[in-house]
DNA sequence: AATGAATGAGCATTCATTCAT
DNA sequence: TATGAATGAATGCTCATTCAT
């Protein structure tokens, strides 16, 4: 088996074994046994435990800004790239679970443990929002008073938050194009009954 | 000393030592330390390591819905009220960022922990921001269309992603009011230039 | 028990078990259970695995040195002295074959492992030797072209080579007071015949 | 390349490895780097670790057993062919500091490791020195109250010990030269004062 | 109630050895 | 012969939990 072979097919485990236990509860030989290797063979491709998370982001998110990028390369109206990506975004998460998780739960505790690692790819992918709002803002679609980098975690937040929930349960009461047309009126349009003022 | 003392003087010390460290990488001893009782003493008054987690999230998250609560209880404009939570719950976040760390991180962790244990403290925070966004709707403030159910994640999810971001670093960059304040636009408004319409 | 007691007995145990297998065949778990306690326990008293031979090293150097000095210090005869030296340190070695073992194997390997590890106790229990022949100097009694440092070398190696025969065969060949009578012969008055000139 | 000169550049490799890093943390790999050719091709020339560590010894003392065995022939004076034995012993050791260490502490290691392995050459170079005491005996020039079999362990004792030290520090203090008469001298003349008698 | 010494199960990682190529 | 990727047994050390005091 070639090389490449290995490191990915140990990548899904990984991304398998830490999403149904957790980091800290998974275990190198859980991982091994899931990739079919022995446990010593991780170690040829990975340095230890924690790169192994860290490689499981990396490529996954890679994946996935890929994936976005080219569904948005087609769109040019910033009000559809936006539900394109909560569109991509819920969808992937509600069918691969097994991300989702290890998205929402150890991407932010990796952040503890390693300052120096920069989780670049994942800052990469939530930046997308924030160049589809600026896109908005130079075509006078979206207001000037909106503020990209505020707005680019509400909105990321909003649809992790959501899909957090589908990985925990069952969830199936809402389906992908509800909530993301769900999402994008209340982004997009906001709650407010028309005509109704904002406070103060 | 009285039990109710120790107690809390190991929940709170808990508390910080979780934030610092996570909870795979805190030691009970470390906990002990910082309570400065014994390893043993924690046992007296708590169950496991687990236990102590989840009594951490109760109480802390008890006293957040007191005080939001209270706090609510003194307005009844939906807009306001909802910009009231929006504001307590960054307030508290960036000022205790040991709470906040411990509710982004290990609440996500130990969900998955035990199945067992419902949210059920949580969820009754959470349930707070769905209960203004029915009772705006009945004064026909809010849309009908708005489903609270999902309204109160992606309400929830941008005030959690947003203020993980402030614990991950030391970003003052944003203020609570101002953050407040585009979170409420957004939500309330939404992004797009008044007349712009929805796509689609 | 108290930990005075667990600590002895753990040094015991491990010079014990150092001397059967070597440090680096040595399990902590064979140590733990030669003195009866948790593998855990070992690492109260000791840091690490290293430590516990150089603990081993220091007590056992420590007691042979006081019972040497406390033979030496009844006789004034630098003859004498360095006799009763060499008749202790190989009845102790004759008597105690793990220590015998520790000392001659386990010593040089620790020495490449840590160059910080000053072996205090074991350069003290040498300098003895030294210390006499410098004694036996200013009496006139041995030769002042003797260099203390070097001849302090050879008398040692000179007894330490032999009783390392000993701790690998059972060879009763040799009594310790036939032996030390040999060594004090040739180290005292040389083999030469008497009247036989040195060469060159 | 032919086998011969592979095996050879194994052999090479290994004390060089096992000089700097000790037979228990050499690590076969080090081995085969060191003597370019891959961990498996070891495999070809070796049953195992300790089997290359045992073609050290025969290896490196054989060469050394030949070279003194030349140097001795041309002598007859049991007095300068012991100077001799010590002078080249000293001279390589001081020189080949990483066979020095491989019999210092290796040496003593294996002989517990395996009971079976009879180091011939070993005790073969040793014996050297008592042939050459019997010899002198012989001539009357040793004393007949010699042992031979003790004196050897006493005089290969001595040397191996000064050796020792040396490959431990950068201990230049003494020139081999200088080493070796003081031993000569403390051996066949003793280092009481002449005309001083041996107590008792 | 409080202590903290003692326990021992549990795991990441290493490395001698094998074997398909 | 030679390779080096793959194997998997082996172990030092940690730490949640217990319990004698």
């Amino acid at each position: 088996m070639k090389a490449a072979n290995k490191h990915s097919k140990i990548i899904q485990a990984a991304t398998k074994v830490f999403a149904k236990k957790g980091f800290f509860n998974a275990r190198i030989s859980d991982i091994a046994k899931e990739a079919k290797v022995a446990d010593g063979t991780i170690y040829l491709y990975f340095n230890n435990k924690f790169d192994i998370l860290i490689s499981v982001f990396e490529e996954e998110i890679g994946n996935l800004i890929e994936q976005v990028k080219k569904l948005l390369a087609k769109e040019s109206d910033p009000r559809v790239m936006l539900k394109i990506f909560a569109t991509k975004h819920l969808t992937v998460m509600k069918k691969n679970k097994n991300l989702a998780e290890v998205i929402q739960i150890e991407l932010r505790q990796s952040a503890k443990l390693i300052k120096d690692y920069r989780n670049n790819k994942f800052s990469e992918y939530v930046n997308i929002i924030s160049s589809i709002i600026k896109l908005g803002q130079e075509q006078n679609i979206y207001r000037s008073s909106i503020q990209p980098g505020l707005a680019k975690r509400a909105f990321f937040g909003a649809l992790d938050e959501i899909s957090r929930v589908w990985t925990m349960s069952l969830d199936t009461k809402y389906t992908v194009e509800d909530t993301s047309s769900q999402v994008m009126e209340i982004f997009l349009s906001g709650m407010l009954v028309p005509g109704m003022e904002l406070p103060e």
